[in-house]
DNA sequence: CCGAGGATTATCT
DNA sequence: GATAATCCTCGGA
């Protein structure tokens, strides 16, 4: 009955760097009202931590909108960007401590055909590689922030896959950021992404 | 192939 | 009033 269980609490109340590692291989589940199952491998992450880290949303004070990073680790934290982009991040870290691990890029599992309609016209490979795409490709939007993320009843968690060693993972700056943040914020190796996968948004910056 | 610029609006200063 | 954790299209090489 129970298949593919949601990780728990415990493993999102980590560093929201040791949960973006973490979640490379796992598989993001979207189940519609339909009943239409779509899985997708996380392919590629990022971290934001911290009141310090000057490239967060949780950088200043708590606000409307980062209000979920400073909630219960697990929860769903969805915003528009430019005004017109969903991002879908998981909140990490104990309550009060802004942080939360950002799902930039995902490999289709099951629901291709689902997907498919939703990025019609598009080339498979830009299906689900970048953050706004795989939203919008598994219908994700602003209804889903602050949505607890280790149940199944809200039809959007992420279950285990197969683990992802070191040597297949390559790092490297996050992408995006403003002009203005400063260093070492705006280089920081806390994007992650799985080495030579064609649904990764941006592979070029190599390192390892 | 690549770079430039537009789309479009909630949120913050 | 300016900005933004992006994507898409278009023009040029």
């Amino acid at each position: 009955m129970n298949a593919y269980p949601p990780l728990t609490r415990e493993f999102y109340a980590q560093h929201a760097t040791r949960v973006a590692r973490d979640l490379l291989g796992a598989v993001l589940v979207r189940r519609l009202a339909d009943g239409t199952l779509i899985r997708a491998r996380i392919v590629e992450t990022e971290a934001y931590s911290g009141t310090d880290d000057l490239a967060s949303h949780g950088r200043a004070k708590r606000t409307p909108r980062n209000l979920p990073m400073y909630g219960e680790a697990g929860h769903a934290y969805v915003y528009l960007t430019y005004g017109m982009h969903w991002l879908l991040n998981v909140v990490a870290e104990p309550a009060e401590t802004p942080a939360a691990a950002l799902i930039r890029a995902v490999e289709p599992l099951e629901g291709i055909e689902h997907i498919a309609a939703q990025r019609s016209g598009r080339p498979q490979r830009e299906w689900t590689s970048g953050p706004a795409r795989l939203t919008a490709a598994l219908g994700i939007t602003g209804a889903h922030n602050k949505l607890d993320m280790t149940t199944q009843d809200n039809g959007l968690w992420i279950t285990a896959g197969t683990p992802v060693p070191d040597s297949a993972v390559r790092t490297g700056a996050r992408i995006g950021l403003g002009k203005r943040v400063p260093e070492p914020w705006f280089s920081i190796a806390w994007r992650w992404w799985i080495a030579d996968n064609p649904h990764v948004s941006k592979p070029q910056f190599s390192k390892a």
